[in-house]
DNA sequence: ACAAGTTACATTGCGGGCGATGGACCGGCA
DNA sequence: TGCCGGTCCATCGCCCGCAATGTAACTTGT
């Protein structure tokens, strides 16, 4: 049976991903933050003190994966866990000063790693790719 | 500054590998296969007694990377490794007979792993999805 | 008020990606 | 021949994804 990779969502797809993330990752290195860590620090620059648990329900996410991720970032000094004031299983995060202020050059930073794998693509090229990835990871979500 | 992660390609492509992956993984875990052992075995189906750099060469992946995944796979009965006649560093792999049997069935979960993200997608709308996909890998293999 | 069920989080083990490093080996050149 | 740079592979440490499991704390029903 004849298979070409190359003809395979799939096998795109984890090639695809890898070079965006390794153009996240040049970017965000120098910045202090890894690519898995800026879904999370999307989300608390927009809103702070959010529990684990919040975070879990806005992100795409397992709650291991996060409470690792969550562990790197407080290892890294990006932010703090504190106890949640009424739910002592609870944990509220917040960012550090040092991770506030690289909101700015962080998503400067996303930018630039979409721009330049998009590099080449008209704007209407670039909306629909993103419209039949947000089509076949919600086929993905359904199942 | 507004950023929404739904408008990142960069964000997109790694849902959109979480997702295939899954599908895939789903599929091949009844035949003995994990996602990323499927490239590998895709190759030596098409040619067998490959030698490791020979792999890397054909596949995207790096080189340790590629040395934990053959002793995966050599672990699950999926392949043996065997000294190479001429060059005592290098080795050349080789398929199972279980590795063997099950190139058919691999191939249709592989189909079907696409064919179910991909579901709702017009023939064209397929076809442009690949290629935009391989446009923006090309980019950052460019770099 | 208490047992039982549910929830929040941490931990462990595994797949799979990467860079860096090291050992064994090959090949070419003096 | 003997040395030295390059090559093939294994290994280690790290990031990041997952499922499964354990523990503490909350909630609910009686």
């Amino acid at each position: 049976m004849a298979f070409d990779r190359m003809d395979s969502a799939t096998y795109l797809s984890s090639l695809l991903a890898k070079s965006f993330s390794r153009a996240l990752q040049e970017r965000g290195q120098k910045l202090g933050f890894a690519p898995g860590q800026f879904p999370v620090l999307l989300e608390l620059w927009s809103e702070e003190g959010l529990t684990q648990k919040q975070l879990l329900d806005r992100l795409d996410i397992e709650q291991a994966t996060m409470a690792n991720t969550l562990a790197r970032m407080e290892r890294d000094g990006l932010v703090l866990r504190k106890k949640h004031p009424t739910d002592r299983r609870a944990q509220q995060i917040f960012l550090t000063a040092k991770a506030k202020d690289r909101e700015r050059d962080a998503k400067e930073a996303a930018l630039a790693a979409d721009q330049s794998l998009l590099s080449g693509f008209r704007h209407f090229e670039r909306e629909l790719m993103l419209e039949y990835m947000r089509m076949a990871i919600a086929n993905g979500a359904q199942n």
